[in-house]
DNA sequence: AGTTTTTTGACTGACCGTCGGTCAAATTTA
DNA sequence: TAAATTTGACCGACGGTCAGTCAAAAAACT
């Protein structure tokens, strides 16, 4: 038999996946640790052999919810046609008002509050990993757009920029009395396709 | 004239006033209410006088250090000449690296990390308002582009949008590790200006 | 049966925000 | 003009909440 040994990994998601609604229900401000103690069905005292603090149990949380996320994404950029769809797709996530995204939408905002306020180069770093697989997609995108010949080659270079760019429509979207990531977006969009398109 | 009705407004300021250098040293996470009233020589239940709560007083202090970053932005972009120079002092505030300059950054990524966790109606209206100062200049930077016949006309329509740019930046540099800014700053601008420059 | 590993919840200490009470200045009354 | 009354700024002790700790119990293993 395999050596015994409890497997932290193992036991940081079945701890994370029990809480996972708790998250959208109460929020990671209110959320407490005895709070997750209880629903995971552990004792407090347990919750941190296999977390660090508070902040990594939200974290462990997040994970699950961007690997659905990162799923969806790249299911549904499969089933679209035009280069113009693919790149609202991205921007999907700050546009669709739906509550189920909505509920996606809160809780991104949440994890980078702490992202941002505690120091953590592991979440940093994690963080990084994730934007890295969108950015990735983005230059796939555009890189099909070049090929079909709908987009001139400068669109390539642009990839890395329009993803800043909508990490910046979220942060507004996020911190922004009345702001209008839809109306930013066509404005912007158009503009930039009108540049950079080629036309027949 | 002695103080039987105190100015709350002014109070405030004082108080936040007195407690600039503190956010910087303990940061915004780490202060206490209890220091703040400590520092600013006054009780902890007068604390509660001005303030809703430590969020609040944080915002106050917030206030003071984006006022002088707005008024230093307006001296400093008026001695500037060249379009493309103006535009990057826009984005200065995310590239220098000096002392000085990190502990305001550091400080606004404290802020927004509030801003983010609370749902606070008023920081996102406050937040929007000075977001709408750097909105204008930048809108007045392209705008003499165009008149002067460096930039075509398009060039307006970018405003926002640069703005929204700027803010994603902002956030990535703030939560990613190992993102350059310069990289991404030179390859997006360099690209939008080479579609959107007159050459003659 | 003894040893090691794992679990546990009572406990601690830090901190936020509240509240009853104080006091000096302002205002009213005599 | 002096005493009486009102006002509201100011205070810090206190209640309550929670993150994180630790000694002891329970479980697992040998």
């Amino acid at each position: 038999m395999s050596p015994r040994k409890v497997n932290k990994e193992e036991k940081r998601r079945e701890v994370a996946l029990a809480c996972s609604d708790l998250i959208h229900d109460v929020g990671m401000k209110k959320l407490t640790v005895a709070q997750v103690a209880k629903t995971a069905g552990i004792g407090k005292g347990t919750v941190y052999e296999y977390f660090e603090n508070k902040e990594d149990i939200i974290f462990e949380i997040i994970n699950i919810h961007i690997e659905e996320h990162h799923k969806e994404f790249s299911q549904e950029v499969g089933k679209l046609n035009t280069i113009r769809e693919k790149i609202e797709l991205f921007f999907n996530f700050i546009f669709d008002e739906s509550e189920e995204n909505l509920k996606h939408f809160e809780g991104y905002k949440e994890f980078l509050s702490i992202v941002l306020s505690e120091n953590n180069e592991l979440m940093k770093k994690f963080n990084c990993d994730k934007n890295e697989y969108f950015g990735g997609e983005l230059i796939k995108i555009l890189e099909e757009g070049v090929n079909k010949g709908e987009l001139k080659k400068e669109a390539i270079e642009l990839a890395d920029g329009i993803l800043t760019y909508q990490k910046g429509m979220a942060l507004r979207k996020m911190s922004q009395a009345n702001y209008s990531p839809r109306e930013d977006f066509n404005k912007f969009m158009n503009t930039l396709f009108k540049l950079v398109e080629i036309k027949n």
